[in-house]
DNA sequence: CTGAAAGCGCTTACAG
DNA sequence: CTGAAAGCGCTTACAG
């Protein structure tokens, strides 16, 4: 009759005649034990199916083995997860498997600092905050709770505090706007997003910047992410206005969405992409793909930042030192009909 | 001076001058605490900052607050994310919302059946597996750790060995077949990819069921999912070979990418879609929405789909009754261009 | 109303 | 080479 619950590592001891210290001896390769009662042990284990209690384990050592992965726009993925916008599952697909290799599993964690959020959201031994917000609580409470963790893009309130990768926003910025000049562009406009991220702040002071340098009055508006294509209306009321001063030849929207819809409003309104106004996109969406025009976007290569996120997450849980500088690999930039024009 | 690392529930007791029993029987609400005691107590354990270790009351109850989330097609994802799926994205959401509204956490597992797959996989109180294989190895070694599942989908090999969500393939297919039908199509063709799940199975059998009321013969063939939209051509060069029999003036793929790969191919053969070819999606990708034209599909609703999974895992852990039957919600089918002729 | 004790399943100094 | 004991941070039956 076997037990009716799941066999600890008491039974192993019993069946195989010897005391508990020794089964764990054997089983993790510590201490030292005969050959033969190794072998004796291993044997019994396998036979009754017993397999350590992470949980037991991880009481003593106040690890579990698990790594929260906290998105910060993650808290409006029931009523919005934006149609084409695969970053996300990248992202947690690509962290997931690079912590399996570790030894590690991941945890979605959802904001763990709201009310009759559970314990067990803040059980992970290390957490990876994506796009942290402005002063985001988020981390301010993990910092509180002294619960180690690595931020995806710095909190622009705090951007030498924690542990943040650089996720290479004001690079990305200027090779686009390089890139746009390079394609013809003379009067280049940038369309961000509203959260208060790094990724959106960056490319704005980045943007005043190039414009100062080259003598453009800055063409810069926000627009809430989650317009989505509805976006491309919106900038081009914007910017086409019959009173605007100047009109761009170019818009750089950081999110592919809105991307995506300012190509399609242009045309709309028959101005021709890539004749008379280029178009480009942050990061890419796969509408950007489909769509025609095609529009040239970054790929910011989400599979590569997630492994390096939990390999610094782990680093850090694990005591090893950080890199220097943390960073994500440069973005690859994919050149598609919207900024390529046939006369130059 | 503050203690080095987390208070425990004997520093709150400790600070309050009671015993740790009193503590915990005061934040649970269990037992009978004098009112002002209680007060004390929180205050306390609120002023040194206190909280409950997820770990040691798991050792208790052998209960983490942990759903594991197991994606079968999940094992491909670093080397191939379908390009503009968001359904693993939307149930991973949706799942992570669900959980934690429920008081639990959700871990995204990979084959926890893998060598070397850390522990802490093992480690959830209940788990969702998706899209199970046939003879799924993930469901055996489950079953045989008598670790509680609930399955999207059953295992094809054991449709009714274990809780499994209906995912209603069956009347999906006949949903479409029927559109199609209603659109015009004569000789409907079906393509399904090559896992060996219950959606691309149900589907077959579905499919020649209907073929043989119709008395139609069938037109069926799979084709990988990781082909995606390459599978166009290869649809095309089947079904429209010079040697074909019967050539189907209708094609329905399961896969978003397949429709949108065969819809391409067609136009680019100089078929028309959809005056002479019907084309249609089982589970629609992004794609469908943005090309031209557009693709009519089914929309699973995964947002609902994992809501229910996650509630039925909860009910399994909980030991509450799960329901008579167990179903995804139905799809809503989305007709567009592709099955929309202006002339009937 | 409150607390001492046992125990959840492990690991690790330490003693033999 | 092996094992008894302590302890990780909780909860819960039980005694007072």
């Amino acid at each position: 009759m076997p037990h009716p619950s799941r066999p600890t590592i008491r039974d192993v001891a019993v069946a195989a005649g010897v005391s508990p210290t020794t089964v764990s001896h054997a089983l993790n390769g510590k201490g030292v034990v005969r050959q033969e009662t190794e072998l004796r042990i291993r044997e019994v284990a396998e036979r009754i199916g017993y397999r350590p209690s992470a949980i037991a384990r991880g009481l003593r050592s106040s690890r579990l083995g698990l790594i929260g992965l906290i998105m910060r726009p993650f808290s409006t993925l029931d009523s919005f997860v934006p149609e084409g916008v695969d970053y996300f599952l990248r992202i947690a697909g690509a962290a997931s498997l690079t912590a399996m290799e570790h030894g590690y599993s991941l945890m979605m964690v959802d904001d763990p600092t709201k009310a009759g959020s559970p314990v067990s959201a803040l059980a992970a031994d290390v957490y990876i905050v994506t796009e942290p917000f402005e002063d985001d609580h988020v981390l301010t409470m993990l910092d509180r709770e002294r619960l180690p963790f690595v931020t995806l893009g710095a909190d622009p309130s705090r951007p030498d505090n924690f542990h943040s990768i650089d996720i290479l926003a004001e690079a990305q910025t200027i090779e686009m706007l390089s890139h746009l000049t390079e394609s013809g562009g003379r009067t280049l406009a940038l369309v961000t997003g509203t959260d208060r991220t790094e990724w959106n702040f960056t490319a704005q002071r980045t943007y005043r910047e190039w414009c100062e340098r080259h003598g453009q009055a800055p063409l810069l508006m926000a627009i809430p992410e989650a317009e989505g294509e509805q976006a491309g209306d919106i900038a081009l009321d914007h910017f086409f206005a019959n009173d605007a001063p100047t009109r761009p030849d170019a818009i750089y929207c950081l999110t592919g969405r809105h991307a995506s819809g300012v190509a399609a409003a242009a045309i709309a309104r028959g101005i021709s992409v890539p004749e008379q106004l280029l178009v480009a996109a942050g990061s890419g969406s796969v509408q950007n793909l489909t769509q025609r025009p095609t529009v040239t976007a970054f790929d910011l290569r989400p599979d590569l930042i997630a492994q390096r996120a939990v390999e610094y997450a782990i680093c850090l849980v694990e005591g090893k030192p950080l890199p220097e500088a943390m960073q994500a690999p440069p973005a690859v930039l994919y050149v598609r009909e919207s900024t390529l024009r046939s006369v130059n």
